[in-house]
DNA sequence: CAACACGCGGCAACCGATTGCCATACGGGA
DNA sequence: TCCCGTATGGCAATCGGTTGCCGCGTGTTG
């Protein structure tokens, strides 16, 4: 930890040759005589050269860094898409500085200062920035966005309005002819489309929607919201998310009643407690892992230099996963 | 993204100073004049000027980034560490590259190599490697585990040994007699801890013990240790963690028993999972968080040149979190 | 009035790797 | 035998800050 690691120099005394040539040994194969590259890689790792990364970033002008910025690394949610995102820029031998925003934007433009010159590219994972402020940034470096849509900027998105008409599809063919969407957050983008897409589900499925909310996107919020619920109990209700559908049902037990007897619940996101809870939650699983890791290739697709042209966001499925929490309307087989 | 960032040499030049009267203006209040200073600051602001890291890296040997090291982002025990050790890192002014290194010694290995010189210190959260391998990083960097003791390295540490003490406290007010421990993985360093504490108390709380396993830390491997508890039951059952305890009470509970009826369970780290399964989880609560925080903080106090001596393993304390899958043992009121 | 201290800005040498350009040597073709 | 292309290695500039040292100008002190 005293002494400083080698450089270059040291290895060109110890190997007799010229810096540069120590450089080209390993980044130009061919450039170097077979024998010389041998002699130098052999010296290198006797001493146990190592590249400084920082003096190659300051003349090559790339970090092999690419930064992650999510809302909060304790949800589960996003803890995948950070996981996807790790193994992504892994596997490209790139390494990720993660930064929480703590769900503000402030922060978020704070974080980026800091840290946007040392890295390649951006992966926003759930920016709570304006759009402007996204654009801005995405004119420094290599920007892609997940699950939300700025205008002309690469993004990967997963299709909640597919996973929403899932849903329901599952609680209309169940018999359902009512359904409460418990809504999450006014910024968080998937919300809108959403319901948007159970609205747009009515006709074709005979059914009626109301909207509850918004929702908080907690444990307590889904046990409140039962309460909201209960004025105007429906046979089926669609959370924001699982925790919000789990703290629905709670509620909802609490007050008597039964999952799916008296209501059908279905949430979003498949998170580990889904498949915990009693009942076991029906949810629209989303793949937050993949989303990660499309995200992070398409960031190092565009630092690869692609064309900024294929700015059609990528949609990845849903699936809807059912479980014990959703059954056939009272009165019906 | 096309045009080079500007440097020091361009608002140097707009300023009418030289570029090192800029650089001080930045780095060494009082030894600019304040008015000159001012105007540098001004122009900087004006032009968008902002310090390129690797330069100032190359030449200062900082980097402002930590290194967190864990097995798996996706564990929610390990997302909060994460979390608490970015909070303590963006509360620095430092920025956190994380890596996950797949419960995999190897991969760990390779990707220290690759960060290693990119960051001022590293925190391994649940580190695979030999010791020798963790005190060849220590050597290069200031380095603090996490959940572990590697002879004279910095560590902070989650007293297990005494939740495991509580947890047995608990049982035997109960009036448990007989306590079975399903058992992690062998490498699982709190593992052992726990065990012997159980052990420990044997004598002193009057109960006797028993260990199963290894069980695999899942799901599944908490429902294969209901069969083999099966063989021979006892009435208290304490999980290597959460969802080994969870697995558990559902492998219980197919098996036609009620919990905590017929046993009662503990398991570790209260997860969010704990307090949504039925019936709710008893638990050994251990401030991941915090452990996070303050293992970076840790490691930033090495950075700025604290006493190697400072040697002794920092405790954190557990809670007991008692829910519904423990009570008075059969025939008690 | 001379000597000196101090405030403040500039010069230039780093930090360690990359890379355009030049020099040398060697082999082949005319 | 002479010319030239190619393989290979070295020189030195460059990336953008940081910092030791010097020098100038002003104010203070004996």
């Amino acid at each position: 930890m005293a002494d400083r690691p080698t450089t270059i120099y040291d290895v060109a005394r110890a190997a007799g040759v010229a810096p540069s040539t120590v450089s080209r040994a390993f980044s130009r194969p061919g450039r170097v005589n077979a024998e010389t590259a041998e002699r130098i890689r052999t010296v290198a790792a006797e001493l146990g050269y190592r590249a400084n990364p920082q003096a190659r970033a300051l003349s090559t002008r790339t970090t092999s860094m690419i930064a992650v910025l999510l809302a909060d690394i304790g949800n589960p949610v996003f803890s995948e898409v950070a996981r996807g995102a790790e193994e992504a820029a892994a596997e490209a031998g790139y390494a990720m500085v993660l930064a929480d925003t703590r769900e503000s934007a402030g922060r978020e433009r704070e974080l980026l200062d800091k840290i946007l010159q040392s890295v390649d590219g951006v992966l926003l994972a759930s920016s709570r920035m304006s759009d402007t402020a996204v654009r801005q940034v995405a004119k420094v470096k290599p920007t892609v966005v997940l699950n939300r849509e700025v205008g002309g900027l690469p993004s990967v998105m997963v299709d909640h309005g597919r996973g929403m008409r899932r849903a329901a599809e599952h609680l209309a063919a169940l018999g359902h002819k009512q359904v409460t969407y418990l809504a999450g957050p006014e910024a968080a983008w998937p919300d809108g489309v959403r319901w948007r897409a159970l609205r747009d589900a009515r006709t074709e499925l005979g059914i009626t929607v109301r909207r509850v909310g918004p929702v908080a996107p907690t444990l307590n919020g889904g046990v409140r919201a039962a309460a909201a619920w209960a004025a105007h109990p429906t046979s089926a209700v669609v959370a924001y998310n699982d925790l919000v559908a789990i703290g629905f049902m709670r509620g909802v037990q609490t007050m008597g009643k039964e999952v799916p007897q008296d209501v059908s619940v279905i949430g979003f996101d498949n998170t580990p407690s889904a498949e915990i809870v009693t009942p076991g939650l029906t949810t629209v699983a989303a793949p937050q892992r993949a989303l990660g890791s499309r995200g992070v290739r398409h960031v190092l697709a565009f630092v690869g230099g692609a064309r900024s042209s294929s700015t059609e966001p990528l949609l990845l499925p849903t699936k809807l996963v059912t479980r014990a929490s959703t059954g056939p309307v009272a009165g019906r087989s």
